[in-house]
DNA sequence: ATTTTATTGCAAGTCTCTTGCAAAAACAAA
DNA sequence: TTTGTTTTTGCAAGAGACTTGCAATAAAAT
């Protein structure tokens, strides 16, 4: 079960699950969209559950520590995302500039890509970001 | 000569050509790095020109309006920056992690993966980033 | 030179995210 | 199951990037 790994996973790093540890996996878990700190914030809210913003914070920074939770930094939108990795492969999206819908593309086209711009800039190449914005078919 | 042609562009959209405007032109026009808003403001400061952070600020944004600047956001670096179109074409960047040098990548991939991924998600493909990140020569 | 209108600087505000600290909760040990 | 230790939480406050309101100033038009 999920949650019993990812609390072997906490306390391996001398960390707790707690509460709201539980109610932000959940609600990561069930959304199906990358939630920034003040969507997990708001929506948890609704549900009555009683979490302070600075612990979304702080819970999302842990997670991400822990290799759960990916971090996104979408075009332009000034705040970040997150979202549950559960065993996907790295991916991009794209993010409807009229409803905000996110879309994961299934693909990252940039390995030969990689290899290119090592011999051209002699750099050594880390990371990267690919984030697309477009009208999806609802909003055109 | 270029600051004549600025000129005109500013007047036509009814705006001025001013001292400030001059400096932060001829320092982006000197200077082969995309900048901040704030590094923009202490080279000024340095270099004895009196101008605010926040004119800086309204500064690249009308320049980026009149398409002769674009603002780059590169890869979880919290803040913009900024660099003269000048003739350009569309380009990406990589940054080094030690010591923040940024070096363009003189192309842009995506034409054929733009196509793909309309297809496969129905959506109009607007806008893109793409940035890296890694180790320059000197610092790896 | 004078008038009009855009621009600037300053102060203050917004937004996202972080930090300090005392109180509360989780876990460990008895 | 109670006690003790250590992590986590909530609150308040702070940091950093960027924006806005407004009176004073500067650029262009007349």
């Amino acid at each position: 079960m999920l949650e019993t790994s990812i609390k072997e996973g906490l306390q391996s790093t001398g960390r707790r699950m707690t509460r709201t540890r539980k109610a932000v996996l959940a609600l990561l878990e069930r959304t199906h969209q990358p939630l920034s700190a003040s969507e997990i914030f708001a929506q948890l809210q609704e549900e009555q559950v009683a979490i302070d913003l600075v612990t979304v914070y702080r819970t999302v920074n842990v997670l991400k520590e822990l290799g759960l939770v990916v971090q996104l930094d979408l075009y332009q939108e000034g705040q970040s995302r997150y979202e549950l990795k559960e065993g996907r492969t790295h991916h991009h999206h794209i993010r409807c500039q009229i409803c905000g819908r996110i879309v994961d593309l299934l693909l990252c086209p940039l390995k030969k890509l990689t290899k290119l711009i090592e011999k051209r800039t002699q750099f050594v190449v880390g990371d990267h970001t690919l984030e697309f914005t477009g009208f999806c078919p609802k909003c055109q």
